[in-house]
DNA sequence: ACAAAAGTGTTGTATATACACCCATGA
DNA sequence: TCATGGGTGTATATACAACACTTTTGT
C-alpha cells in the first residue's frame, strides 16, 4: 500500500503504434484481458512504473507489444478528463510510432493483438477513439513539413516504394517526376549502386 | 491520507503565461514561497486536483495568477522526469498561454510576481527553464503557420499596432505593404470605422 | 516482342519578396 | 509648416504543379 498526504491521480502512457502492411496503413490494437472494457479493442499502454521517464515507459510497452526497440517516438498528448477511466482518475500521456513493418517481430503471446486499417477500426476502450484520431491527423499534417514519412522504410529501399508510402498515407495519386525532385532535393537519400531484381520488370536503385 | 495499491506520481499543471508590454514579449514568473526552491523563480502552476480536468486546472492556476478568464490556452508538452521534483515524482503537463496585456488584472496579493523579458530570464526552479524555451519556439514556430498572434491583441487595434507585434516577436522588420497585404487576405480583420486619435500624427482605422 | 514499372525536363502558374512615395494629423 | 506615422501598387524572383515519352528488364 503507498500512502499520500493528498489525492493522486494514476498516470499511464498509451502508443499509437503505426505501420504499413499490404498497401496500407495500419494501427495496433490489443483484446483488453483485464478488467474494464474487458474483451474490447484498446492502444496497447500501462501505468508508468516510478523508477521511469514517460518515454522510457512508452518505449517498455512498445517493447512488449512489438519487440521493437529503438522506433521513432512521439509525444502526442495528455489526455486527463474525469472519467476516462471507470476504476480511478487515470492521465495518460499518449505516444505516437511509426515503425517499418520488416522490424517487427510478432510476439508469442500475441493472439488478442492484431493490425487494423484506419477504417476498420472497432469501437475502442476508454477515449482511445480520441487518441486514434488525433495520432492520424498529428501523422497527416507532418507529411507535409517535415520527412516522417522515412521512418516505415527499412535499410534500403526504392524511391517507387517510398512514393507508394506517400500515396498510401495521403490516400491520393503523386507526380512521380515532381515527388523524385522533392526527394532528392532533400539531400537525405544516397544511391547504394544495388538493383533491385524479381517482380518482373525494370529494376531500380537506391536507399536513405 | 489517500492509499493505493500501487505508487501513483503526483500530477501538476505549469503555465508558460506570455504578454507583450512595452513593446516587448514578456512572461510571467512567480517567486516561490513554498519548500522546495524556496525564493527561486518559477512558472506558476499547481497540483490537479481530482475533480477537475488537466485543462480546468491550468485555467485556475492561470486565473489565480492574472484575474484572466478565457485566454488563449494551449497544451505544451508534458514532462515526467525522475527527479525534476525533490520532494516525490511529479509529472507536470505544461500548458501556454497568450494574454493581451490590457486585460490582465494585477493581483494584489502580486508582490512575488513580475513579468520578465526573454533574455532577462532568471535561474528557475525545477526543470522550468527547459518548459519556457519550448514554449518560446513554439510561440515562434506557430507566428509563421496560424494567426495565433492575434491573440496578444485587444478587442480593437490598427494594422500598424499588429505588425509591431509580428516585429517584436520576431525581433525582426517586416515590410508595411506586405504585411498587410497578408493580413487583410486572411479576410479575419474588419474596419470599425472608429480612427484612433492621441500620439501626435495621423490617425489609424480598423478592428479584428 | 510485349507487359510493366523505372527513369527523366520543361513550361506555366501561383506565391512571396523587394521597393518609394504621398497623405493626414497634432503640435 | 513640419515632424511623424498611416496608407497604397507594381515588378521580380521563387516555389509549386502539370504534363508524356523512352528505357530496362523478366516472362
Amino acid at each position: 500500500m503507498y500512502t499520500y498526504e493528498y489525492p493522486h491521480p494514476a498516470v499511464a502512457t498509451d502508443i499509437v503504434i503505426f505501420t504499413l502492411r499490404d498497401q496500407q496503413l495500419k494501427l495496433l490494437l490489443i483484446k483488453r484481458r483485464g478488467k474494464p472494457f474487458k474483451g474490447q479493442w484498446a492502444l496497447p499502454g500501462g501505468f508508468v512504473r516510478l523508477e521511469e521517464s514517460l518515454e522510457t515507459a512508452a518505449k517498455r510497452e512498445l517493447e512488449e507489444e512489438t519487440g521493437v526497440r529503438d522506433v521513432y517516438l512521439e509525444q502526442l498528448y495528455t489526455y486527463g478528463n474525469l472519467n476516462r477511466d471507470p476504476r480511478e482518475r487515470v492521465i495518460t500521456i499518449a505516444y505516437f510510432a511509426l515503425i517499418a513493418s520488416d522490424k517487427i517481430e510478432v510476439r508469442a503471446d500475441a493472439e488478442a493483438v492484431d493490425w487494423f486499417t484506419m477504417d476498420e477500426i472497432p469501437d475502442l476502450a476508454f477515449d482511445h477513439q480520441k487518441i486514434v484520431k488525433a495520432a492520424h491527423q498529428r501523422l497527416s499534417a507532418k507529411l507535409d513539413y517535415s520527412t516522417i514519412a522515412f521512418q516505415f522504410m527499412s535499410e534500403k529501399f526504392t524511391l517507387s516504394e517510398l512514393q507508394n508510402v506517400y500515396e498510401t498515407i495521403l490516400q491520393a495519386k503523386v507526380d512521380k517526376r515532381n515527388f523524385r525532385k522533392w526527394v532528392l532535393a532533400l539531400e537525405r537519400i544516397e544511391e547504394t549502386g544495388e538493383i533491385k531484381s524479381a517482380e518482373s520488370h525494370r529494376p531500380a536503385k537506391f536507399r536513405p
